[in-house]
RNA sequence: UCCCCUGUAGCUCAAUUGGUAGAGCGAGCGGCUGUUAACCGCUAGGUUGCUGGUUCGAGUCCAGCCGGGGGAGCCA
């Protein structure tokens, strides 16, 4: 049975087994047997042993044994005379690995406990059904998301987890530095001399492997990342982590139109693979987190995006707002969506997500291409319903002339995007690419509410216990 | 960073207007002829987050600090 999933599967009455695991309960009868509820990560259910008052350690140690303890079981497989399960253990060896050495306080019994209490204890919390499932989904879609690039051409980029600052536009960023804070190198005006650094300048933890991998775009066409980013905002809601998973695929010979079409197939193709793959969490998660998770993954995946010019957005918007809906911030062309509106438009207007496209440039980024109108830029955000923006990406500027007059526009520095220009002088080509927050889109298929719950050792601002 | 909520047994929560801190689960012990997060009985378990204040009296009211959560902004 142990050694991954299907490992159990051609199992039957009368095979003789040997498992090893975690006590989930255990339940006596003084008729002289006891039930051990065992678990082994492998996949969501657990297995039934029964054990007989006449194996030689029944009294000394099969009847402590509580939650959480680690033993091995050799037995045989047979038919279940309880409801609950169709086949059962009957151990012939119970040996006890791992003892719990204070059951009053393990932090973990079997019994209901609140997610913020078992964040408290993120090392014990995988022991919990929900958060193994929670691990298993997030391999499994980990998994689906590097095989439907593989499957369709993409190439996985490494891109750099610490990058040169300069280089970066968006969000505060963790500083990377091997200098004695106690004792730091100081320029002639008193600033940090980031040249005595380690890289002899100022680098931080990546914040997007964008930039990066518009450069192996450049070269192979179809190419994604996926890896940690890092974001020193101090960002408090159910939505922001300090490091999360990123996805980020760039296209080349593309437009914002064609990038569209990669996140609609994409995330369709990621939703069905774990739907396919993942029954038992899947099913753990409809009924006891969210009961539509299942019917809104299928769906998802046989219906199509909604799309809509910003313009148009705002259009309803402000036709929702005449005809009596009310939002804390005023509607109008040019300001950037907030969350209510967001919030409107994917869970109210459409019902299902959205993908908004060619947003004004003034609230965009520099490299986001500029459209025909001289007002908006081909950039477009996709947004489900329950979490908000999963989902950011554009078209990129690929005219240097265009790009040039953005960066003085920003007020940004030329010379940092010295190699970022350089793409566009040397047989440019327009492309496309997004970024994907990992743990929103969990969030959006289970069903769960919190992202610091879908990741295994969350960090948030003040916290990095584990 | 701002706004709101919150902190009581290992965990989840009660505690009337400010008047003797309680229950369920978990744990220990006992009972129960195959149980399903079993069931029945008994027992143990508390500096009510911390510091100060008001009061005859504070879990309850006030101030500050610390922790947790939700929302906003920023974003993915």
């Amino acid at each position: 049975m142990i050694g991954g999933p299907g490992a159990c599967r051609g199992i039957g009455a009368g095979d003789r087994v040997h498992v090893r695991g975690w006590i989930r309960t255990r339940r006596d009868s003084k008729a002289g047997l006891s039930f051990i509820q065992l678990h082994d990560g492998s996949c969501f259910d657990s297995v039934q042993a029964v054990v007989q008052s006449d194996l030689p350690n029944y009294a000394d140690e099969v009847q402590r044994l509580t939650t959480g303890c680690s033993v091995e079981i050799t037995g045989t497989v047979a038919e279940s005379q309880g409801k609950g399960q169709s086949l059962e253990i009957h151990a012939e060896s119970v040996q006890v690995v791992g003892w719990v050495d204070d059951p009053e306080t393990y932090p973990v019994p079997a019994k209901r406990h609140t997610f913020e209490y078992l964040r408290e204890v993120a090392h014990l919390r995988p022991r919990t059904n929900t958060f193994s499932a929670v691990a298993r989904v997030r391999h499994s879609l980990s998994q689906a998301v590097h095989r439907w690039f593989h499957d369709n051409g993409y190439f996985w980029i490494h891109t750099p987890i610490i990058t040169g600052s300069d280089c970066e536009g968006a969000g505060e960023m963790f500083r990377v530095s091997a200098l004695d804070l106690a004792n730091l190198p100081r320029t002639e005006d008193g600033e940090v001399d980031f040249s005595e650094d380690f890289f002899g300048r100022e680098t931080n933890l990546t914040v997007s492997g964008q930039l990066n991998v518009e450069a192996y775009c450049l070269a192979l066409s179809k190419v994604y990342t996926f890896g940690p980013t890092f974001r020193a905002e101090n960002s408090n809601t159910s939505r922001h982590l300090a490091e999360f998973w990123m996805i980020e695929p760039e296209i080349a010979f593309a437009d914002l139109s064609d990038d569209a079409d990669l996140a609609e197939a994409f995330l369709k193709g990621i939703f069905e693979t774990l739907l396919a793959e993942r029954p038992d969490d899947m099913a753990f998660f409809r009924d006891r987190i969210d009961k539509g998770c299942i019917d809104r993954l299928e769906h998802f995946v046989s219906a199509s995006f909604e799309r809509m010019d910003y313009t148009d957005a705002i259009a309803a918007l402000e036709a929702a707002v005449a005809s009596g809906t009310k939002f804390d911030f005023p509607v109008s062309w040019g300001i950037d969506l907030q969350s209510e509106h967001e919030r409107w438009l994917t869970e109210e207007h459409v019902g299902r997500p959205i993908v908004v496209m060619n947003y004004p440039k003034d609230i965009k980024a520099f490299y986001m291409r500029l459209n025909d109108d001289e007002r908006t830029v081909a950039a477009m955000d996709v947004l489900a319903p329950g979490i908000g923006e999963i989902i950011g990406g554009a078209q990129r500027e690929e005219r240097l002339d265009v790009l040039d007059r953005r960066i003085a526009e920003m007020d940004l520095d030329v010379s940092d995007y010295w190699w970022y220009r350089d793409l566009r002088r040397y047989g440019t080509v327009p492309h496309a690419g997004f970024g994907l927050g990992f743990e929103r889109t969990m969030a959006y298929a289970t069903g769960m509410a919190n992202v610091r719950d879908l990741i295994p050792f969350p960090r948030t601002p003040n916290t990095a216990t584990f």
